[in-house]
DNA sequence: TGATCAATTCGTTATTTAGCTAAATAACTT
DNA sequence: AAGTTATTTAGCTAAATAACGAATTGATCA
């Protein structure tokens, strides 16, 4: 993995609105809907949460999947979900 | 952590820069100088490196301490090294 | 003291990002 | 077929970021 790549990964997730949709995602699947009502995010629009959601599939941290009427993303790097637990216990940092 | 807080440390890992000095910094303490000369680096200038250099000491990822004439950059969080070794294996990502 | 080296701060410019509203698409429901 | 729901695309503005050269600071060396 090249630093290029490595960056648009760290890229991704420097926005606290795509950091709070990929937390959510560690738990399991998503609809848009779903992350758009949670606590954590301070109320985004749709369209912009929509773009948001294609810049951490862009960087291949998720992927989407319709079923029905609704958008399915999941969390793609177990790693990322690793990350994450790690960071929020505040470990080692 | 709070989100906003992981949020900073991966935006200021988000740029190829401030990514390949890290890399290098993983290996041991630093001077500009020679983070400006290394080769994944496209060639920035001495200011524009400087800049970056404050962006990764504002998220708490660096540490500088001056030692006669020169500043030497150390890496504060040895999580942030794990994840750039798995992340250059490639492994699991 | 004056020159030099290492790195930063300042001031400016070009580019990118983040957010919005309005309009479009896609699939279900009645 | 028309309406509803879920989400994306398009077009825009404001704000943030990245980069540069010029000037500045702080520490050593001659």
């Amino acid at each position: 993995m090249t630093v290029k790549q490595r960056a648009v990964i760290f890229k991704a997730l420097g926005h606290p609105a795509r950091l709070a949709m990929v937390d959510q995602l560690v738990a399991g699947e998503c609809c848009v809907r779903a992350l758009m009502e949670l606590p954590q995010l301070p109320k985004l629009s749709g369209p912009t949460l929509s773009q948001h959601l294609l810049v951490l599939k862009g960087a291949g941290i998720i992927s989407d999947e319709k079923r029905g009427k609704k958008i399915f993303y999941r969390l793609l790097m177990p790693c990322v979900a690793e990350m994450m637990l790690c960071m929020k216990k505040g470990e080692t940092v």
